[in-house]
DNA sequence: ACCTGAACACCGTTCAAGT
DNA sequence: ACCTGAACACCGTTCAAGT
């Protein structure tokens, strides 16, 4: 009802808009809504700025989602000391996991920057390098290292690469397959998602447990790691 | 110079328009330009057609862009009989890799899509329940085979996933950060790259071996499931 | 010198008007 | 009944006109 300023409340309109005002703003944005729907335009509007005051901090789209990139990668812990390097990496490459599952669209955004980028920010590079840090301090060789990184690959920013995640709220489907023909066609998922279904342990309605899942396959890559390891 | 349609060439500009040619002619822009690049308006372009006219074969771009994955699928090889478990599925696993390698824009697309939907594709469920039968064929267990399929998951229609993928051709970094720089801030990601750029085995410009790194990472995982196999 | 509105060249999709 | 042009509600970004 009242347009002017407020002596109590000094309505505070106009706080000075910075680069990290502008990534923060994308990135609650981008939980909300999604990536796709991520625009300069709803920026500027959350920030109760014109769209082309954005351009005076980021040069343009692709650097804002950099920025934001920068923005996930500092929410990862940092490595722990005192531990051997197993745990080290296990513990982080879940604190990333835990950082993914915190925004959805991390890996989408990840995937197609690093793709397009030369060379990763330098906050990816920095994550990237304690990471080896951790393997090299543990023993290993560069050989073997650079071959880890790569078999951690999709797990160091990685996915949490679900084939058949919690279906509910995703766009349902017009004319989807009825239970008897799924059965028919596709016999050994059926086989697969009853054995889940009447698992008492799993998550009841997901169906499958994520996180043992992810762990399972961390562990097995882990191990066959120590095993190279000691084969040295 | 001449419009008009031409006795020995029949010019046959309007072919009747099918579902299929839409895909093809989709699969083909993208391969060219990017999935990025890719609109309903250029690809009516490339048919001679009008926008509108697409809309009869595909309901809307999201349905268009999961036909684009079926025909995708379709490259990959049927399942090889008369061979073990394991080599079945590491070649069919190569198989898809190849056809990633030849659609880049592939894994983005696939990614969002299997996101977005409730349900994979029936092409993208064939593939994986033929998948499935073959571990299944070789005496895993659902429950092991479940969770083989969670380990397989970024590979079975995986990514290439490389962290430091050829990087000519992509946007150039207008301020790259000098070498000196690099290798005091990053100094395991410059020893590594030091030594990959002086193995005189690994291929020269592009530092990284791709190849024989996925066959690296696959072979730890098979070897892994296979361990867990035995000890039944 | 700084800021910004209008404009440009695009999108996917709706819809009513044409045949 | 079919087909399609124009239109709608968006984009990211340029640029010239305002202060």
């Amino acid at each position: 009802m009242e347009t002017t300023t407020q002596a109590g409340s000094p309505a505070q309109p106009r706080a000075p808009l910075s680069k990290e005002r502008v990534l923060s703003a994308a990135v609650a944005l981008a939980d909300e809504g999604g990536v796709d729907a991520l625009s300069m335009r709803k920026i500027a509007q959350a920030l109760g700025v014109v769209p082309m005051a954005l351009y005076k901090h980021v040069a343009n789209k692709n650097e804002l989602l950099d920025g934001m990139i920068d923005v996930l990668v500092g929410e990862i812990d940092p490595p722990a000391g005192n531990t051997d390097w197993k745990t080290a990496i296990r513990r982080r490459v879940l604190s990333a996991r835990r950082m993914l599952l915190r925004h959805t669209w991390a890996t989408e955004v990840i995937e197609s920057r690093m793709k397009a980028r030369a060379t990763p920010t330098p906050a990816v590079m920095e994550y990237l390098d304690s990471m080896i840090g951790i393997f090299r301090a543990g023993g290993f060789s560069v050989d073997l290292v650079h071959h880890a990184m790569h078999v951690m690959g999709s797990r160091l920013l990685g996915f949490s690469q679900e084939l058949f995640e919690d279906s509910s709220g995703r766009e349902p489907d017009p004319d989807a397959m009825p239970p008897e023909e799924m059965a028919a066609r596709f016999p050994h998922i059926t086989e697969l998602a009853m054995a889940v279904a009447h698992d008492p342990d799993s998550v009841v309605g997901s169906g499958c447990d994520d996180q043992f899942e992810f762990e399972f396959a961390l562990d097995l890559t882990l191990d066959g790691l120590e095993r190279l390891l000691r084969r040295n």
